[in-house]
DNA sequence: TTTCAATACTTCGTTGAGCGATATATCGTC
DNA sequence: GACGATATATCGCTCAACGAAGTATTGAAA
């Protein structure tokens, strides 16, 4: 899974959110550093509703804006867990220089 | 930077190796997760090199077949350090879900 | 008043990484 | 003699990322 895809489901872990939402949702989470373009977002979106890690959660229009809300199944409340637990094990392969190995007896 | 491009620059913290070693520390540093593909690992050297974080560092051949041995760079060093704290924030932000803003400090 | 920034979604086209497949070659084992 | 491990080169496909352009509303600033 790449980072943005990562963020998108990340953004969507304090709830329902839509498209504008999870991209200033995004930001704010990674401190500024992750911004999603619109053309990864939606595109994004859309396979992870086909993969069932997201669903459409309703639309609604505000100040004639149309927005369109997407919420995490348990599928992708599993999948963006797996995801974190796996680049911490990848991230200590570098930053626990000291003690490679100790994460892999859990593995 | 991506999960494959990581742990080619990852195995070679150890020491120079030649493309099948990394292959095979890869392996080893991810538990048996990380398989990199010839194609994958071929290209990320050719990219890597390009960018610098790599360099040749001397061929060999033993029985017969030839090895070409990598070596990091001191940017090559960087860059993947960078890239586990990278990875380590952005597991935080679902992992450390109790206390989601807390690595933003320093950040 | 009109222009600009923010909000909000759609869609197109390009770029490039990942990767399977194929080719070539040696060596040891079964 | 076939197969698996070791070792590199290269082609071509697929798909994610992403910039860009299009459409549309609202409010603030100039």
């Amino acid at each position: 899974m790449s980072e943005p895809t990562y963020f998108v489901l990340a953004a969507l872990l304090d709830g329902p959110s839509h498209g504008y939402g999870i991209i200033k949702r995004a930001e704010e989470l990674s401190a500024g550093r992750v911004r999603l373009a619109v053309g990864t977002l939606y595109g994004a979106l859309d396979r992870l509703a086909g993969d069932g890690l997201v669903v459409v959660d309703g639309e609604e229009t505000v100040q004639g804006r149309l927005r369109r809300y997407y919420r995490l199944t348990e599928d992708g409340k599993l999948a963006v867990t797996r995801e974190a637990v796996r680049m911490e094990q990848a991230a200590r392969v570098v930053t626990g220089r000291t003690a490679p190995a100790a994460w892999a007896v859990w593995a």
